[in-house]
DNA sequence: CGCGACAATGTAATTACTTACGTAAATAAA
DNA sequence: TTTATTTACGTAAGTAATTACATTGTCGCG
């Protein structure tokens, strides 16, 4: 048989099964041979309610592990043996509470050896395996109930392209995407303004050649947020143009865009960086508060975006 | 839900299976989400495929570990969705070699990426989880197919019989089992003499009185074994009477009633320790001598048994 | 070269679960 | 108090495996 170290991870689920089939039927075989007619996988039932006297099938799935049909059935079939019986709850009409019968009772009195001597020797063998087995498998139910596959699936994609996010300058090619994520991002939050469309559709002539800075923020060849730094007076630096595709917003772009920004500006030789915010988008305002950028009353008055409602400053930490 | 720990490691089998369906259902969920319609089930037959291009029903069970039924019907549904089909082999007419069709190796491509993600992800959660599960699923697999509970279980009785025998000095209330077993011994490997009847008869007078001493072995209640030391001339002793239940034969139980007597010879006050017996009896020949007993010429020539034809004589290590 | 043992498959029946659904009692809400 | 929701349970149907058995081909041996 091929190891399951080749077969990967992905046969461990099948060979899992398996296991579990063999421990079954070789237990069922010791159970033979001591001349006791019994399976196996009904023995953590018995010893539950061997410990405790008397439970609802609900209660004997939920501690079990399984589902209640399954206990339904199987109680169904000891109940036939006169193993169990059943008696309906006083104070709640629908529990069928499970006891083992005097018949039953013999039975485990009888197994009760067999199960010490089965423990034994089944813990020496968990022994050899490195001992931590049981510990394994109920970590693993835990964590896969806590967090399902298709979750830390989509965890992995979202860190795999958080570490794929390029930030990169401007060039000729990214005018179309500039301009269409500003567009998107004006359009969602307020309206585009004269001023907007005329710096957004000439990128190049509007902000770069009066000495600014255009960032781009690149996924796999897909171009998915911007940044501006656009040269104002007194040899002051204004962020601004910050868009992020929506599809990819949550994956902190933002932020590395920003940070990727105040780079830049420190690089190069200016006296100051500010920004025009509204108070409404509070993620992004608090995202500038994180980075550096705190309030401030604007020195030049009425900004010329209408949409302006707060100033802020970046001041070096 | 109850913790493996407290329900025993009786309950592992059931939740083995449990996670095995817990990993499955949620892989299958992953495949959903990816719009990839397939079955985590059939994955590792579909790798092995995609390694070998090729391969026969009973191959493909051997390596996986699963019956070739299992493989014979999952074969049969994957070649009715088209994503396999197969040719009978040249060589040998029975065998039908399984392969991958185009839209089986499109789907293969389609689920790669998946597959490797899902890989780092569970890859991940075991590591969590101590690292080693695969392992010591396989380890168990392999144990338990090398030596079934079966064995492992009376591996275990035996063990404790073992440590269970005790040796003890005799009592008039054993004076009927060491006949018996005496009796027994020779009926099965010789006949009874008449100096047999009268020594084992009456025990007491014939042994322990002239200065000897017997010992039996005892397990749990129930004499399995007899040895006796006769005082015989010059301050000699012999060592006689050795037998064991047949029931109880091959725990070693004839090698602690020799070490015992050896020990209760030279704790007394006695010049040399002899034995004789009969070629015959090899296992027994092989303990004494393993024990420390020598064969030499019989210094007292014929013996009063017939039955003798070796001497043998304790030589202090 | 036949012939018995063995091997490669398929099919049927069985099993031990599961999901899906229905019913009745208990509990919460209006 | 009526009504809606939840809970406990059973039954039916489905599924993925298993064992048991049948069929056909291969191979060694007298």
């Amino acid at each position: 048989m091929k190891s399951l170290n080749d077969i990967g991870i992905l046969g461990l689920s099948n060979r899992l099964k398996r296991l579990s089939e063999i421990i079954h039927r070789q237990t069922d075989e010791v159970y033979k041979t001591e001349n006791i007619n019994f399976q196996a996988r009904n023995v953590p039932l018995m010893q539950l309610l061997n410990e405790n006297e008397s439970m609802s099938v609900t209660q004997l799935a939920e501690m079990l592990g399984q589902t209640h049909p399954a206990i339904s059935q199987m109680s169904k079939k000891l109940q036939q043996a006169d193993l169990l019986y059943h008696q309906i709850d006083g104070g709640d009409e629908r529990r069928r509470m499970l006891s083992i019968t005097p018949v039953g009772f013999e039975l485990m009195d009888q197994l009760a050896p067999v199960l010490k001597d089965l423990q034994i020797v089944l813990g020496r063998l968990l022994a050899l395996a490195g001992g931590n087995i049981m510990d394994n498998v109920e970590l693993l139910e835990r964590q896969l109930e806590q967090k399902p596959l298709v979750e830390r699936m989509s965890e992995l994609r979202r860190e795999r392209m958080i570490n794929s996010v390029e930030i990169i300058h401007f060039e000729k090619e990214h005018s179309k995407p500039f301009y269409q994520l500003n567009r998107a991002w004006l359009e969602k939050y307020f309206y585009v303004e004269d001023i907007d469309h005329l710096v957004l559709s000439e990128p190049f002539e509007r902000i770069i050649e009066p000495g600014g800075f255009i960032l781009m923020a690149r996924i796999m060849d897909k171009i998915v947020g911007t940044a501006a730094l656009i040269a104002a007076k007194d040899g002051q630096l204004e962020l601004s143009k910050m868009a992020v595709d929506p599809d990819y917003q949550g994956l902190g772009i933002g932020e590395k865009l920003v940070i990727a920004a105040i780079q830049q500006y420190q690089a190069a030789d200016f006296k100051g960086l500010f920004l025009e915010s509204n108070r409404r988008l509070t993620p992004a305002i608090s995202l500038y508060d994180k980075v550096g950028f705190k309030e401030q009353k604007s020195p030049y008055g009425k900004s010329p975006y209408s949409r302006a409602d707060i100033f802020m400053v970046f001041q070096e930490a």
